[in-house]
DNA sequence: CGGGATCCCATATGATACTG
DNA sequence: CAGTATCATATGGGATCCCG
C-alpha cells in the first residue's frame, strides 16, 4: 500500500515531510525534460522521434530515460506498433493529463514572465558579518 | 537585453527552443528543493533555520545554494538584520509570489493524486523487437 | 545563527556511434 | 525508427566540521 506522510493530525500527503513518496513524484516531474516531455504529449500521442524534435537539444538516451521514468510512475504509456519499421507511440494516461495541467501553467508562467527575471551575475555575499 | 526564442513567426519565449533562457529558469524552479523553498515563503518571510526545519531533510549547504540561486533570478530577497546573533530573512519578491502559484498547484496536485501514482518497479522492455 | 569550506559520491546529462 | 552502448563531464546533493 501507499505510504502516507501527513504531518501530525491529518493523514494527507505532505511533500514537506522527509519520507513522503510525493517527493519522488515531484522530482520526477521536475526533471530537466519532464515538463517539456509531458507538454509535448498534451495534444495527442506522439512517436519518439517527434518528441525528440520537439524537445530541442535532448539526446536520445536522455529522452528515453525521461520517458521510461514517467511511464513507471504511470504518467504515460508506451505502445509498440508492429510494423516495418517499428513505431512506438507515447501517450499520456489519465494521470498524465492531470499532471500536465500544473506543468503547463508552470511553463506558461515562465514564458510570460521571462522579462521580469533577473539574469545578472552572482550576488556577492561572503560569510555573514558579525555585529560587535 | 533579454534573448528571445520564439519559434518562427512570433517573438514570444518558447521553452521548447534550445537556446531559450526560460529553460534556465524552469530548471531553477525545478530543483529538488526549489518548489518547496518557495512554498515555505508563501505566507511570510522566514529565517534560514525556519526554512531548513520546514524542508525536512535538506542540508544547510544545499539549502543555501538553493536560496542563493533563487535570489539570483530575483525570486526572493535575502536580508541581513544586524543583531546578535545575526538574523537573515528570506522573502519572496513580487516575481517570486508569481512563480509560487504554479508551483503550489504542482505540489497540491502531487499531494492529492499520490494514490493514483504507480510505484511498481521497472517496465522491462529491452531492445525494440523487429518485425520480420 | 547562518552559513562557509571541504571532501565525496551518485547520478543526471551529454555527444557520438552503432544496431535490431 | 527507436532506441542501446560507450565514454566523458558536470554538478546536484550530502556529510562533516568550522567560523564570525
Amino acid at each position: 500500500m501507499t505510504v502516507r506522510c501527513g504531518s501530525g493530525d491529518h493523514p494527507e500527503h505532505d511533500v514537506y515531510a522527509a519520507l513522503c513518496p510525493g517527493r519522488e513524484v515531484l522530482e520526477a516531474l521536475s526533471g530537466k525534460w519532464s515538463a517539456l516531455a509531458i507538454g509535448a504529449l498534451e495534444a495527442e500521442p506522439q512517436r519518439f522521434t517527434h518528441i525528440q524534435r520537439r524537445l530541442q537539444g535532448v539526446s536520445p538516451k536522455v529522452l528515453t530515460r525521461t520517458l521510461r521514468q514517467l511511464e513507471q510512475f504511470g504518467f504515460l504509456t508506451r505502445t509498440v506498433i508492429p510494423a516495418v519499421p517499428v513505431r512506438v507511440e507515447y501517450a499520456l494516461t489519465e494521470l498524465g493529463r492531470g499532471a500536465a495541467q500544473p506543468l503547463a501553467q508552470l511553463r506558461t508562467w515562465v514564458e510570460t514572465n521571462m522579462d521580469s527575471v533577473r539574469f545578472q551575475g552572482q550576488t556577492e555575499i561572503g560569510p555573514t558579518q558579525r555585529i560587535h
